[in-house]
RNA sequence: GGUCUGGUAGUUCAGUUGGUUAGAAUACCUGCCUGUCACGCAGGGGGUCGCGAGUUCGAGUCUCGUCCAGACCGCCA
């Protein structure tokens, strides 16, 4: 037996009984005289010790040759300690140690194993195994145990029923690219792996499952960011004979128990918002409402002067910088720095100081007077001692640009608090988006989200401005799910594969399962797919993702653990009949 | 594909205007230490300054290229 109790069990009541403990070697503390050693398992750290009135001497030679990490079995009595330490639960408790087993040596690891670590990301990544034995890691890992275990419990209880769908499935060209896979016993041909199992549980609704959901990987390969990996996990649900509305409901009660059962957080109702307002009152279909600095539309009151460049805009906008008249010049002209840099774009940034007094003093005095500053308070609700912050240009530049200004901002001033939830809904997103590059509509959402009643007619004749039944929950400026309501009508959704550039025969090719599933009585249905790595992460109060993934990739889309990926030999290349052309 | 930041001891970092033998902390090793728990004290070992080229009497420091890492833009139905 390896041992009768675990290295944060032992307490006081203990005392005089024999135990034995098994665990890594935190730190031993060598006094010649005596020695303690801190084990740790994942429960906590049992402190042993070694002294030279009542240790063999032998044992005190093992106990000062220990080294960091190795794995040890004791075997000892419990005493009580001569100095307490309050600031470990057995901290009253140590382990007078008369047998010891080394289990396993340990080469010295690279890093530190503590809670504030000395080791850089790339080589924490490297010896991922040594960083989760440090407390924030497990502690991440258990933190998103329990938000699963919430999500089933509270899912299945709401009889949702888990269903796996398959992982090796058909490319589409649709949307972000696949990440492929060769077959063997079909040459040429690859599976794709899932982006996410829609078609799937599309699937399963006409298979008449009603409620179902599945905790599943999805695979995308495109570029990573601190919130973005390539293979992520969704939390994914659809529900047969239901409205947006019951949608709306049913996830907004799993993300309100969440945040009540995780983080003892009680939010009444969610707001929602429309696409529309989203982007007019903070450029931005994910806005953060943990606080103000909503846009002010200036046109009508800074377009009647000479000042050109308002004159020649699509948009002039602004925001009002709580406090912000403190910032010096200097500071101003850093910011305006910040918004040219080529990330953000913008040309340049009209200010306008709101002075305690109620005076205003612009960097565009030449052209505007009192009044018109005035104005320009009241549009972006600047109160005395705040900072008005202009950008002007075409429309969607100006919203994005003004949004990132806003968050930046935000960010400085202490206004995202990581420990305060604002979860919003925004809904009525556009059906299509335009894509520039390929000179046609794009679905915003996928190409099964119903257009809004009575909305099929405008796609002739404004296909931009046709609404669909889709919407996001968005908390605390992320987006952390995303659904819509589905077309089940074969025609319909043979209609819109046209609108989006598919002739017939692709989209049959592509996606003619689902639609001859269709004709076989497919019940009105629809769903919601949370990202489970960002809403964890979002609960446990972090940005970046990678701490609530056990073994995550870096930037560049790399295991550095186990370096993949990797060349295959070419044995496995000839029975997969590829060949490779590298470029260099 | 692009922008920015960084790469110096096992690790985290400092390193002035280009100038002698490249430092600190921590980790590691040795010795001492009668209650430690961030133990303390004394000593010791440890460097291809990411890599390549260039400028220079002289490069960790300047220039160009390249590789790696991180953040962001594009991209992510």
């Amino acid at each position: 037996m390896y041992r009768t109790h675990t290295n944060g069990q032992l307490r006081a009541e203990h005392i005089n009984e024999t135990v034995t403990l098994s665990g890594w070697v935190q730190k031993s503390r060598n006094k010649g005289f005596m020695i303690w050693v801190d084990l740790r398992d994942r429960y906590g750290i049992t402190q042993l010790i070694f002294d030279e009135e009542r240790t063999p001497k032998e044992m005190m030679e093992v106990a000062a040759n220990l080294g960091r990490e190795f794995v040890i079995q004791v075997t000892g009595t419990v005493i009580e300690r001569e100095s307490k330490n309050p600031n470990l639960p057995t901290g009253d408790v140590e382990i007078l140690v008369s047998e010891i087993l080394i289990l396993n040596k340990s080469l010295t690891p690279p890093f530190t194993i503590e809670d504030e670590t000395d080791g850089g990301e790339d080589l924490r990544m490297k010896y991922r195994y040594l960083d989760i034995r440090r407390n924030p890691v497990r502690e991440s890992l258990m933190f998103r145990h329990k938000v699963t275990m919430a999500v089933r419990n509270f899912l299945s209880e709401k009889s949702f029923i888990e269903v796996e769908t398959p992982y090796l499935i058909k490319s589409t060209p649709e949307g972000a690219r696949d990440f492929v896979v060769p077959s063997r016993m079909n040459e040429g041909q690859f599976y794709a792996l899932p982006q996410s199992p829609q078609t799937f549980k599309q699937l399963l609704m006409v298979g008449g499952m009603d409620k179902y959901f599945q905790i599943v990987k999805c695979f995308r390969d495109e570029d990573l960011r601190a919130d973005r990996q390539p293979e992520f996990t969704q939390i994914d649900c659809e529900m047969a004979f239901i409205e947006q509305e019951d949608i709306l409901n049913t996830f907004e009660d799993l993300t309100r128990h969440l945040l009540k059962e995780i983080n003892g957080v009680e939010i009444g109702d969610f707001p929602r918002m429309t696409y529309d307002d989203a982007m007019k009152k903070y450029g931005n279909d994910k806005p953060d409402i943990r606080f103000g600095m909503e846009f002010g539309e200036l046109n009508a009151v800074a377009q009647h002067k000479d000042f050109k460049v308002f004159n020649d805009a699509e948009l002039v906008v602004g925001i009002a910088v709580p406090g912000g008249n403190t910032h010096t010049r200097k500071e101003i002209d850093k910011l305006i720095d910040w918004v040219k840099r080529p990330q953000v774009g913008a040309l340049g940034m009209v200010y306008s100081r709101c002075n305690e007094d109620g005076t205003y003093k612009s960097s565009v005095d030449k052209f505007y007077d009192q009044e018109d500053l005035s104005k320009w308070a009241e549009a972006t609700g600047a109160k005395p001692g705040d900072l008005i912050c202009i950008l002007s240009g075409e429309t969607n530049k100006v919203r994005a640009q003004l949004s990132a200004l806003r968050m930046e901002l935000a960010e400085r001033l202490g206004l995202r608090k990581a420990t305060e939830f604002a979860p919003l809904w925004v809904i009525d997103f556009p059906l299509l988006e335009w894509d520039e590059e390929t000179s046609r509509y794009h679905a915003m959402h996928h190409p099964f989200t119903s257009p809004k009643p009575g909305q099929m007619e405008l796609l002739k004749t404004n296909p931009g401005d046709v609404k669909a039944n889709a919407y996001d929950l968005v908390l605390n400026g992320n987006e952390i799910g995303g659904g819509s309501i589905r077309i089940h009508d074969k025609d319909i959704q043979a209609t819109m594969f046209d609108y989006l550039g598919f002739t017939p025969e692709e989209a049959k090719e592509q996606f003619g399962f689902l639609m001859d599933a269709f004709q076989y009585g497919a019940p009105p249905h629809g769903g919601l797919a949370f990202g489970l790595d960002r809403l964890v992460a979002i609960l446990g109060g972090q940005e970046t993702i990678r701490d609530f993934i056990a073994f995550p990739k870096n930037n560049s889309g790399r295991d550095v653990m186990i370096d993949a990926p990797a060349f295959i030999d070419e044995e496995q290349l000839k029975e997969l009949n590829l060949q490779l052309t590298l470029s260099k």
